[in-house]
DNA sequence: AAATATAGGATAAATAATATATTATATGTC
DNA sequence: GACATATAATATATTATTTATCCTATATTT
């Protein structure tokens, strides 16, 4: 029960993005080297975030990667779910069928309350906010001396 | 992100034991047949319920398995975590580190407080009032019925 | 003692996640 | 246009996890 390292790779990639801002391309390299994300896996997750409308993918040479959504209204929903697909914490919420006793029993209630929380919870974080919060910065000023 | 079968699994169980009440040994052949779960992984499981204090093992003819906790004392938050270990979404909140960022990062806190209500939400739910809904209650005794 | 039922260790089978290799395509520079 | 550079896309390999079962041992009832 929990993310997957897509989506945490996915995450520091639009952190990574956001704190660059909207108007810069970043190459796939450097972003791979500040954020520790194997080079090749980001291709594949920068695929995904692409195909869910929130990165735009510059081929050739100079090219990588451009945030499209303002940080601010960028969530981690979002970013996670463009990757691990919709969230939901037990099957039976989603596909009924999965289990034939009836979907109105108090069990399913208690997994889709805890999913929505869940959802809501990561819908409240945008990376505008994220990245205000100092240390989150600090941080990724030092990943990419480190990385130079 | 989801809920193993294992976990799924071990709550049928749970709510199959708090139906029948603490006092009664259910045999694992009955438990499996009603609540389907495949008999011998249901053996493991009941270990690891054991193990956790949630249910007694009886062995030998008549054996089964039988409730040692009240009802209304026993919660999903319990059952899940005997089977599958303490939930987190996240290894940074439990390994920092699993990733060499600072753990005050506010990437962080989003998964732990997601993580804190999804375990609140989950130890709120009691097997008594699960049962008290008419829905859950008429769907075992149908499933009772279907596996004579 | 025989019959019945679960325990516990080992292992197999299936599925999912992670990572890489390779060929193709797009872009900028000379 | 030719070449260098960078990502795309498909395929494949690797690893880890989950799910399930087999088999021998042990406990209990009759």
């Amino acid at each position: 029960m929990r993310l997957t390292k897509a989506g945490e790779y996915a995450i520091r990639c639009a952190m990574f993005l956001s704190f660059q801002g909207m108007d810069v391309v970043v190459s796939k390299k450097e972003i791979a080297r500040c954020m520790d994300i194997p080079a090749q896996f980001l291709g594949k997750i920068a695929q995904q975030l692409a195909r869910a409308g929130i990165i735009e993918i510059v081929q050739g040479s100079k090219g990588g990667y451009r945030l499209l959504v303002p940080s601010e209204n960028l969530t981690m929903l979002d970013v996670v779910e463009a990757v691990i697909g919709e969230i939901y914490l037990n099957d039976c919420v989603v596909r009924p069928d999965s289990c034939d006793r009836i979907s109105t029993c108090s069990i399913h209630r208690v997994w889709e309350t805890a999913r929505d929380q869940l959802r809501e919870t990561l819908r409240q974080a945008n990376f505008k906010s994220i990245l205000a919060d100092k240390s989150c910065t600090i941080d990724l000023m030092e990943a990419m001396k480190r990385s130079t």
